[in-house]
DNA sequence: CCAAAAGTGTTATATGTACACCCATGT
DNA sequence: ACATGGGTGTACATATAACACTTTTGG
């Protein structure tokens, strides 16, 4: 049976016992960043490089236990683990999908609620240690990623997170939480062109994004030809919500 | 990093014991019926009277403990919960939301994953025990159970199901999981307006439909005025699939 | 003056939406 | 013969999709 496990430490506190063997709970965060100087595949992950078995050497979300002794909540959780192992401040966080194979950790039954995080890339202060051994966070292009060998069940996580960015994208405008505050139309198209994967037209994506009237325009770029700038109004959107307002690219 | 110690105390009954405390680990299923019968509010959710504390006297979602001893599946403990306490076969499965506050359950830490249930009423067995104090299934309007005050965080789960059950409806073919394998294009339709909780155009919505080549014509019915029927054909469906086709009502 | 990237309208086609009457049956 | 509920087509409005050139700047 896959729970049983030997205690390692002669002396440990095993000072919680049940009538029934539990589950561990932990929480994975799928952390989406984009990178414009990247023009190729600009649409990032960020992974952590395992420095102990299981899977040592290997590349997965990261994630880890929910303090259960202090009452956490899972969204408290990811955020924790989030800033702890990646360095990692975040804009947007959503429930994904919880996994729970039983077979899926090979040290034990855990079941891991994923969270799907959205950060302005350039607030990263991630552990990028070279060659060490040790846990090391970087971000990867998610076309690579998802040929890639991940660690436990996390291709399968990473595939469901990518699906979940490409359809909500399209109908939520949780797209703005990867850009700057302030961003270009063209930085827009191509964040959506690299999330969906697929060529837009220009021309239709700006009519459309800007006759929602959800971007307040916020001056123009000082350096080099003059580029119009927005910010997502947020109170215009939800105002617009409340007409039965439907965002959608 | 060690997760689970087992070990047994004793040779009466087995204890399991840990290094740290341990959330519960339960599903609860949302189980949706169809009930053309109920002409006024025809769509159904499958509740359970509590004939115990905490709750007791309130109606619940049914659910219960995955059996982590025996290595069982979240989608098995679903099924084997919902056929013991509701004594219902299920033809629709799907993950709906992982619930975790730490105060949900007055008992301790209970983390719950919600499946979305979706059943062909007329196969329904469920125990309606009169007036007992035990444990008994009813069928419940969902128009009328959200506006009752139900056990633990099941309003909320409720809400969000039937929020997913509204949306999903529209862009994937699962109410016909709701419907006998043979049905008219009117109780498809009833169906429809009874979750989307709007009059559709019958003109359209026959048009709609039957432009999609989803569904086969297997006959006429016997009694009263001869009414065409038709099947979910679910080859044609995914053969259309393939061609980028969209279901979308 | 040339390269690079931002900005800008029009037209054809497809899709969505509104709307009212006839027909077959059981009573 | 009448009440009930199933079945059917058209016209108009809106939304989508395809398409190429001009402008502004820095080098």
């Amino acid at each position: 049976m896959p729970i049983t496990h030997k205690s390692k430490q002669g002396n440990s506190n095993r000072r919680y016992t049940y009538d029934w063997p539990m589950a561990a709970l932990t929480v994975d965060g799928i952390i989406f960043g984009f990178d414009p100087a990247d023009s190729k595949s600009p649409l990032k992950v960020l992974l952590i490089h395992r420095g102990e078995e299981p899977f040592k050497g290997l590349w997965a979300i990261p994630g880890g236990h929910v303090d259960i002794e202090n009452s956490e909540t899972l969204e408290d959780a990811v955020k924790r683990e989030v800033l702890e192992e990646a360095g990692v401040k975040f804009e947007y966080l959503e429930q994904l999908y919880t996994f729970a194979d039983p077979h899926r950790d090979p040290r034990g039954r855990v079941v891991s609620v994923s969270y799907f995080v959205l950060v302005v890339k350039d607030n990263y202060g991630i552990n990028e240690k070279g060659g060490d051994d040790a846990d090391m966070a970087a971000w990867m292009s998610v076309s690579k990623v998802t040929r890639m060998n991940l660690a436990f069940d996390h291709n399968k996580i990473i595939g469901m997170a990518v699906k979940r960015l490409q359809s909500k994208v399209r109908y939520a405008p949780i797209g703005f939480n990867l850009l700057p505050p302030t961003f270009s139309l063209v930085q827009l198209q191509d964040l959506y062109e690299a999330i969906l994967q697929r060529k837009l037209d220009k021309r239709n994506f700006r009519r459309r994004i800007l006759s929602m009237g959800i971007l307040s325009e916020v001056g123009k770029s000082k350096k080099g030809r003059p580029v119009n700038l927005y910010r997502f109004d947020k109170k215009a959107y939800e105002r617009s919500l409340e007409f039965g307002f439907n965002f959608e690219v």
